[in-house]
RNA sequence: GGACGAUUAGCUCAGUUGGUUAGAGCGUGCGAUUCACAUUCGCAAGGCCACUGGUUCGAAUCCAGUAUCGUCCACCA
């Protein structure tokens, strides 16, 4: 090897003396001291991710450039326009004027980063670098979520397996203290790896959606909507959880596909109609039967029956007409059980039929009302004992086995038993006032229908309009310990004396305010002095992630007045509405939605732009990585074995917005070879250009680099619009193929005989292109692999001064 | 049941919104090479762009229908 050495240490950086020259003090070849690069001992081995990418990070971070108060000015080579004939160019400074932003959706702070995060990591990384080079203030705000449900269950299974004892056992401030020390361990590794990722992101700005700051903002929100009539307290129909005593959404419900028994059968010898059902336990809550207008038992409409004794109880049936009734399905009729059955629940308020007829309680046990000779008992349990006394009876018609899809929780697998329950819920369908009169859904169809927010890819805003339209009032208290706790206080004499959150309690005699909202906590009624006692309930999750884009930029201790000020006191006038919103399709709904309507509803504004979906990641044959597969490919395993660029660069070709992506490790091990590749392009090009620096207005091309100049603007003009127009996909691959396929297998190629036997102004110009398209090159990659790009940057260019690192360097528009 | 999407090379997928000969990666076959490359390079094979019809000078691309697969939503007593 006959490459020469000049430098093998990092640490000398040449002196500059007052007139700003390189004072060179030793030992440095003569010739070329004023051409900073060094071949570096590091480009005799292959590139080595693993002893790079944690010490580039650290270099970046500790350059602060992540915070966009701390950007350096913006460096742009620009001709002159009004000076000499001169069109050499010269370099000019801009400040950085306009701000783009993103919120980081923040991982559950219940266990570690996978594939999915990876994936969100990588293109916003790429957004936020990419629009750092083009000169903007970028603001890329990281957190974490406490992910209520999610984590309590999570401790709930490990107190349980390590100490036998439930959360009960605890006590609420003891199993809390379990929870926040398993939450700030998670966060931490968390960290850690979003850091791994090589995500440049503010860490200064960090927020998590239980710290101090963000529960003003709960408390300040829920007040707010309580005020404005959008919060009320009311008796529904809940999805029951009995294992983990909890309400759970709509969306936090799966169906599993199970077989049961259909039991066709009568209340009685004489009530005329037969009646379907899988659950004959619930019919003794029975209040009437419902059938089609027009079906084959319409004569019986507007009749009312009494069953004298329906396995212990009395039950008043009355008849009614409702188009909700198939007429062609089972027996034509459905007998109503308004209390535990959502679609019962609706049919019984259209015809004003009683619904406090709850037979079964949050245990899933069989409640009073449902007769002594049940009351107490297991559902299961009495099931067959219904069934049994149908049989004596004579009443049962019909046994058949069907397969149904049954409602369980998500988290703990319960079998959601519908219960009524008295809960918090959003309104939305009430006008809201300070909006114009619009209501909450209509504030969200707007944002998406006036394209102030555009959704890629844009089928998705059927979906969305779609979801929309379904919408029913959103019940927002769970009955979990960890989250914020509802800023809601009972005068316990107002209630005489008991409480009873979840019951409704007529009212006793008392001047008290019942329930108090207090955004501070309170211990004494306000009115008469006497003890309160908080809500024991808290939010849905997604009640505080709904204000995540401008509970993180300072709403609500900072106003929007001071736009254009730096500093995180004026985040919320200087981000909001941030740019892009980047996230998982799956949670269009859940979260997507809730921020477009807390941000409406609080600000009068939309929380994002644009928001970009991106697909499931998927292993290399399209299957979901699961645990029980064992086919999940960790991300940090990726960054050990290949890099960190080489898995980035992965998950970005090839992948859509809003399709599913299949990732493998054979794919990640051909970018870990570009990543190679391209340190050896870099190799080749500082060797054989030794003594030749970057000429930055250099013109005397020969024809043929000309040619090859004018193919290596289109391609960078074309990636610059791919970036533009959220094509990573399209951009990431352009480049590797360019640099690949062109760079290295023709131009490199040439060039070997050029510089063997070429004229001296043929061999300068093709040094000359060599360098210029090692430069653009490098600046282009950087946002997709950032780290193999600064290092290479770095030996290069050696920059003395933290701008001169590639990070902040100007993006190639050609 | 409703909505949305997909169907392109052996496999996994692009195809920038109508324009010449449909591309990439991996894989396969043949041949070079240690001269920047824990290799890399060159060459090659391989496609009725699901099917049927329509619009158009021109369709993988737009429209209608059919088939298959997938996702989401709702959930039926």
């Amino acid at each position: 090897m006959t490459t020469t050495i000049y430098r093998t240490s990092s640490k000398r950086a040449p002196l500059r003396d007052q007139r700003g020259s390189f004072f060179i003090p030793f030992a440095i070849h003569p010739p070329f001291c004023y051409d900073k690069r060094v071949t570096h001992e590091k480009f005799q081995k292959p590139y080595d991710p693993q002893g790079t990418e944690g010490r580039i990070y650290k270099l970046w971070e500790k350059s602060g450039f992540f915070n966009p108060d701390r950007l350096p000015l913006i460096n742009t080579d620009e001709k002159r326009v009004n000076a000499d004939a001169n069109s050499r160019r010269k370099s000019v400074s801009h400040p950085r004027t306009s701000a783009f932003c993103i919120v980081m959706p923040p991982p559950n702070v219940t266990g570690v980063l996978h594939m999915g995060h990876a994936l969100m990591l990588t293109l916003e990384d790429i957004m936020i670098r990419y629009k750092r080079m083009r000169g903007f203030k970028t603001l890329w705000l990281p957190g974490t979520d406490h992910a209520a449900i999610a984590t309590q269950a999570r401790v709930e299974k490990d107190v349980y397996k390590k100490e036998g004892r439930n959360r009960h056992d605890l006590g609420r401030e003891e199993f809390l203290k379990r929870v926040e020390a398993f939450a700030k361990e998670s966060h931490d590794t968390i960290v850690s790896q979003i850091k791994v990722m090589g995500a440049s992101c503010d860490w200064s700005r960090e927020a998590f959606t239980l710290d101090e700051k963000r529960s003003l903002a709960v408390g300040t929100m829920f007040k707010k909507m309580y005020d404005d009539g959008l919060i009320y307290r009311g008796s529904r129909i809940v999805n029951w959880d009995p294992k983990g005593q909890t309400t759970i959404s709509d969306d936090e419900i799966v169906y599993e596909t199970r077989k049961a028994v259909l039991y066709t059968f009568r209340y009685g010898k004489d009530f005329p109609i037969p009646i379907a059902s899988t659950r004959p336990e619930t019919k003794l809550g029975d209040v009437g039967v419902a059938v089609h207008p027009e079906g084959k038992w319409k004569k019986y409409i507007g009749k009312t029956f009494l069953i004298q004794d329906f396995a212990g109880v009395p039950l008043t049936l009355k008849v009614v007409g409702d188009e909700a009734v198939d007429k062609e399905f089972g027996t034509g009729a459905v007998g109503l059980t308004p209390a535990h059955s959502h679609t019962d629940s609706e049919i019984a308020d259209r015809h004003e039929l009683p619904k406090d007829r709850v037979v079964i309680g949050e245990l899933g046990k069989m409640s009073e009302a449902a007769g002594a000779r049940w009351n107490g008992k297991k559902v299961a349990e009495v099931r067959e004992g219904v069934v049994l006394w149908l049989k004596e009876q004579g009443l049962l018609e019909k046994e058949e086995e069907i397969t149904q899809n049954v409602a369980t929780a998500e988290r703990t697998g319960g079998i959601i038993e519908p219960l009524p329950k008295l809960q918090w819920f959003v309104n939305v369908n009430k006008p809201v006032a300070e909006r114009g009169g619009k209501t909450l859904k209509e504030i969200m169809r707007e944002a998406v229908a006036s394209k102030e927010i555009k959704i890629l890819p844009e089928h998705f805003e059927k979906t969305y309009f779609h979801w929309i339209e379904n919408l029913r009032d959103w019940c927002i208290s769970r009955q979990i310990w960890y989250g914020h706790r509802i800023p809601v206080y009972y005068c316990k004499r107002g209630f005489g004396g008991e409480l009873q959150v979840h019951k409704v309690v007529k009212s006793v005699k008392s001047d008290c305010e019942n329930p108090i909202v207090s955004i501070e906590n309170i211990v004494d009624c306000p009115h008469c002095g006497g003890t309160v006692e908080q809500d024991p309930d808290t939010l849905d999750t997604w009640f505080s992630s709904g204000l995540w884009t401008f509970s993180t930029l300072g709403w609500p201790s900072f106003a929007k007045a001071t736009a254009g000020t730096p500093g995180p006191e004026n985040d919320l006038a200087n981000y909001h509405p941030t740019d892009v919103l980047e996230t998982g399709y799956e949670i269009l709904f859940f979260w997507v939605a809730r921020m477009v309507l807390m941000s409406g509803y609080a600000l009068g504004e939309v929380p994002f732009r644009t928001v970009y979906l991106h697909g499931t990641v998927r292993d290399g044959q399209g299957r979901k990585m699961s645990k029980s597969l064992g086919n999940g490919i960790d991300p940090i395993d990726v960054a050990k074995k290949f890099g960190t660029d080489a898995g980035r660069m992965a998950l970005i070709v090839g992948n859509t917005p809003g399709t599913d992506t299949n990732i493998s490790e054979d794919k990640i091990r051909g970018y870990k070879n570009f990543a190679n590749k391209l340190w050896n392009i870099a190799r080749f090009i500082l060797e054989s250009t030794k003594g030749e620096t970057l000429e930055s207005g250099f013109s005397a091309y020969s024809s043929a680099d000309m040619k090859l100049r004018e193919e290596r603007h289109g391609i960078l003009a074309d990636v610059t619009k791919d970036m533009e127009a959220y094509r990573f996909y399209l951009a990431a691959e352009k480049l590797y193929h360019y640099a690949w396929h062109t760079l290295a297998d023709t131009v490199i190629e040439e060039s070997k005989e050029i510089f063997r036997s070429g004229a001296p102004e043929e061999q300068k110009s093709r040094k000359q292109f060599l360098l210029h398209t090692l430069d653009k090159v490098l600046r282009a990659l950087h946002p997709f692999i950032p780290f193999v790009t600064e290092e290479i940057w770095q030996l290069w260019k050696q920059p003395e001064e933290k701008e001169g690192m590639l990070m902040v360097q100007e993006w190639p528009i050609h």
